[in-house]
DNA sequence: AAGGTGACAGTTT
DNA sequence: TAAACTGCCACCT
């Protein structure tokens, strides 16, 4: 059983639209604690093998850097389904982050 | 109950 | 300009 703040966490991370990527900060804001995006990336660590299944691999860090892909099974799992998605990928980063990225607080508070 | 950890982010050197 | 440090919140042992 998750806390409401993990809870809240996979919702927005649901939201996502494929081809697109969010950042911890980002959904840590939406979510109205700013300074817990460390805590958000917490949340998705323990986001696998959970029903609905949760699109952990859209979310990067600030800089579109696949900082949790060696959270994955297969370290290449998550740029493999991100470039599946159409996104570009350069070791480890996302090219034209900015393009891909979606920010919950622009596309649904807005 | 207290301390340590981390898939981040912002600030300072 | 790049690298390093600190702050931060929520979770875990």
């Amino acid at each position: 059983m998750q806390s409401d703040f993990f809870r809240d966490v996979y919702e927005v991370v649901r939201l996502i639209p494929e081809g697109r990527v969010s950042s911890y900060g980002a959904i840590a804001r939406y979510l109205g604690s700013a300074k817990s995006a460390r805590t958000v990336g917490y949340a998705m660590n323990a986001s696998h093998g959970l029903l609905p299944p949760v699109p952990a691999h859209r979310v990067v860090n600030r800089i579109g850097l696949l900082s949790g892909k060696h959270h994955f099974g297969e370290p290449n799992q998550m740029q493999n389904l991100l470039e599946s998605e159409g996104i570009e990928i350069e070791i480890d980063q996302i090219k034209n982050f900015e393009k891909h990225f979606w920010d919950p607080n622009q596309e649904l508070n807005l």
